[in-house]
DNA sequence: ATCTTATTGTTCTAGGATATAACAATTAGC
DNA sequence: GCTAATTGTTATATCCTAGAACAATAAGAT
């Protein structure tokens, strides 16, 4: 079950040179970033079908969590932290503001950042929204196996972004 | 802020409400989609930077790659096995003849299908593309803490690809 | 204070990746 | 032979990401 049962076709002699003189030709499932790439649509694929009732996307949850759990925060901040260039933010708080869900204060001491807080109908949202993550989360640990593959995987890719991790925002 | 097992699955009150009255918010670290799409993308992103010279994206890699492997496929065929719609893979496929590193050649059975293989310019950048390829690859292990690790990852992914693994493509 | 530099939010723009619909050529089923 | 399915293709729309430039504001140096 966990070999090499690879859906890559299977016609070509593997070891041997393929085209002329070419040495060890990686399979594609065996590459860090092609399975990781795979994976994260994968996952963001099942978020996406979770959120449709919602009508939210990856990027939109991600910053309605982080102004949840730290009200406050300036835009920068948050951008940054999530890796979203700060321009690209505005568009996203944009359409959270429209919706009424969060909204931008101007900062009292710094009068040119705005800090971000949900809307009471923001919270309620928040709410509705934990607990449909609730179930796609849970969905991904059992595939995965259970929690402690996910402590595993996620410990495995907190290794690939230790060194320089945040490549700016 | 080293192991720590988080508390994102179903129980857990973790810390108190932050906004009012909101329950366990999960951080942003530990989410598997979120810390999925980090890693990937810093990944890709030194894939991009080792490839700059040879002015190749990761997409246009695994065609590569595959064709190299197992000469002489359909289209639709190598589109399917990387995730590709078939319409996005025709511009892709334009790309790598333009630059005379592949072709497409009628079959002779099946008139409408175009059977992919390297030109003897594809085979030799093959060879760089895969030098590249190493120093890339190993530098990613390295961050992961070796072989084992690596393959403990791909692992891991390959169980949440397993289910329903292609969304079609 | 003033002059210079840096930060914050913003707009505009451009590239890439992905998705769907439609179409011509060809093949397969009946 | 007629109808339906497949293959490659074009065209299109959306999203994500990235970079340059700008106004308002703040911070630092003189």
């Amino acid at each position: 079950m966990t070999a090499d049962s690879n859906t890559t076709t299977r016609h070509a002699p593997a070891t041997e040179a393929t085209a002329a003189g070419l040495p060890a030709l990686p399979q594609m499932d065996s590459i860090i970033g092609y399975k990781l790439r795979r994976a994260q649509l994968l996952v963001f694929q099942d978020f996406l079908q979770s959120f449709a009732k919602l009508n939210l996307r990856p990027a939109e949850f991600s910053v309605l969590a982080m102004i949840a759990r730290t009200p406050g925060l300036k835009q920068s901040e948050i951008a940054a932290a999530l890796g979203i260039k700060r321009a690209n933010f505005v568009a996203l708080m944009d359409a959270l503001e429209k919706r009424g869900l969060a909204d931008r204060r101007k900062g009292d001491i710094d009068r040119r950042s705005h800090a971000l807080h949900l809307t009471p109908e923001g919270t309620r949202f928040v709410r509705k929204m934990m607990a449909v993550w609730n179930t796609h989360e849970n969905r991904m640990i059992d595939r995965l196996g259970g929690p402690a593959e996910r402590d595993l995987l996620i410990g495995l890719l907190d290794r690939l972004l230790a060194p320089d991790a945040t490549p700016d925002a």
